[in-house]
DNA sequence: CGCCTTTGACCTGCGC
DNA sequence: GCGCAGGTCAAAGGCG
């Protein structure tokens, strides 16, 4: 109880106000209201002496230098200064006439009465947000669902399903260009819905930004083919499809950091090895699967050990299941689809690395695990680094094995800080980290449901030793002795999510 | 025989 | 323009 206090109290002094508007949740909402509406409300500031005193300190000193002085008795900065400029200009400042006073009252009143509106607008437009996500995360799998109907029912590749999904998955970039081939019905539901959270902040900040291998793609002529891999022969056309289709995911990845030896971590899904390589600085290659649970699913994963721990395993997962899922992959998939869409949903317009792994959440002595988000890389990132495990605790706390990782709208309002779980770290950002980013971390970070339902599904599936995995484990991966040499006897798992 | 991995080659983007 | 690095393709080979 005392603890989510602290924390909010943590959160107000990192964050500037303003900025952490929109991120924050009810509870620190409340938080806030009460304090700033104590700041303006003379009647409120009294009732709570001690507390109010602690928070106006902390916060904001602003709002007591135009408090009455009546309290002088209280030991206050405000008061001190209140009263040195009374011995400053003498008792005849005391005489002064009240009508002074009562027209900063007034002004107080009625700024208080503003802030107060606006906050409800605050909480308003957080909680629309978070509904408007959900659907959207929601329709999207259905949306998924229905475009594996329509191959099932094997349809040539413009079929209208498979345009759908197409515009559906291109959401992000559609929006950038044209939503121009929109003749899908619910299309135009899930478009409006991205249009909100995915569109804005592309077109604002440019977050998704084209890959020039993507520009082609879609101001080409032929967009509508096989999404199906190794249908197409002609290897432009499969790139160009296969870039259509996961253009969504690309834009965002999702990086796992993990300690197993396995030589790749059994997320449910069936993945098929495309291609290695030695990527600079990492004696360990780096390895490229894609999802081949259904023919034209877009979900990419780079596997590979890092540099200088190899008993840390690093997943990247890039793209959105165009399927339906096992359970534990459902569990890993949406979360990885949910954070991407969260990170294409707020503005990273900040080059800057928000937080490096070492900085931001290391300084966290009860973050367990370690939500980072980059968008220094081509593309946004959300790293969950799972190395640092005092996990333990946390898996145990949320242990649930399949938890559906569809993220709740208090991911994004970590106001259901469970007493005694993770809270909000400390937070120090620069002061250029855009707003969005700063709420989609802090709420990352700040929210024990998305890490240790993180956790908890990244253990249930990394879990099992390596031995019980067999040869390439479930995902039939047999490859994954050369990503990386011998690896060494690892006890924990450790997974790394990015989400481009 | 079919599926999967391996691996060299190719393509593209980016920095100099 | 050139070289480098990342990402992908696809032929060749292995395995069940």
């Amino acid at each position: 109880m005392e603890r989510p206090k602290e924390m909010a109290l943590l959160y107000s002094d990192s964050f500037s106000s303003h900025e952490r508007g929109c991120s924050v949740d009810e509870g620190i909402d409340r938080r806030d209201g009460i304090e700033e509406v104590d700041f303006f409300s003379e009647s409120h500031r009294r009732d709570n002496h001690g507390g109010d005193a602690r928070a106006g300190v902390s916060h904001d000193p602003r709002g007591e230098n135009v408090s009455p002085q009546e309290d002088t008795s209280i030991n206050t900065a405000l008061h001190l200064l209140t009263m040195s400029s009374r011995v400053g200009q003498g008792a005849e400042e005391e005489k002064k006439p009240n009508n002074k006073l009562a027209m900063l009252q007034g002004e107080l009143n009625r700024l208080g009465e503003e802030n107060r509106r606006l906050r409800i607008m605050l909480e308003q437009l957080t909680r629309s947000y978070g509904v408007l996500h959900n659907e959207y995360i929601l329709a999207m799998q259905q949306r998924a669902q229905d475009f594996r109907h329509g191959q099932d029912n094997k349809t040539d590749t413009s079929s209208p399903v498979a345009v759908s999904e197409h515009q559906f998955m291109e959401r992000g970039q559609t929006s950038m260009q044209n939503f121009g081939h929109s003749g899908a019905e619910d299309e135009e539901q899930s478009q409006s819905l991205s249009n909100n959270i995915v569109n804005r902040g592309s077109r604002e900040q440019g977050i998704i930004p084209l890959t020039k291998r993507q520009l082609p793609v879609d101001d080409g002529p032929s967009e509508q083919r096989s999404p199906s891999w190794g249908s197409n022969k002609n290897p432009r056309l499969m790139q160009d499809t296969s870039t259509d289709t996961e253009l969504p995911c690309r834009k965002a990845r999702v990086s796992v950091r993990a300690r197993s030896d396995a030589p790749m971590i059994t997320d449910g899904c069936q993945w098929r090895k495309y291609g290695q390589k030695m990527a600079k600085g990492n004696p360990c290659p780096r390895a490229y699967y894609r999802c081949t649970m259904a023919v034209g699913c877009p979900v990419r994963k780079q596997v590979q050990r890092c540099a200088e721990d190899k008993t840390i395993l690093i997943t990247t997962y890039e793209g959105t299941h165009n399927h339906p899922l096992p359970q534990t992959a459902a569990a890993m998939a949406n979360t990885t689809s949910a954070a991407a869409a969260m990170l294409l949903s707020g503005s990273t317009t900040s080059k800057d690395s928000l937080m490096t792994p070492g900085g931001f959440f290391q300084s966290v002595p009860y973050a367990s695990t370690m939500a980072t988000l980059s968008a220094s890389a081509p593309f946004p990132t959300i790293t969950l680094d799972l190395t640092q495990s005092p996990s333990p605790l946390q898996l145990s706390r949320g242990h649930l094995p399949s938890i559906p990782f569809s993220m709740p709208p208090s991911m994004y309002l970590p106001h259901k800080l469970l007493p005694g779980v993770v809270g909000p770290p400390a937070v120090q950002f620069g002061p250029r980290q855009q707003s969005m980013v700063e709420t989609v971390t802090a709420a990352i970070a700040a929210d024990p449901n998305f890490t240790t339902a993180l956790a908890a599904a990244i253990k249930s599936i990394m879990g099992s030793p390596p031995s019980t995995n067999g040869p390439g484990g479930s995902n039939g991966s047999p490859s994954g002795p050369q990503v990386g040499p011998g690896p060494p006897q690892l006890p924990q798992s450790c997974t790394t999510f990015s989400t481009k």
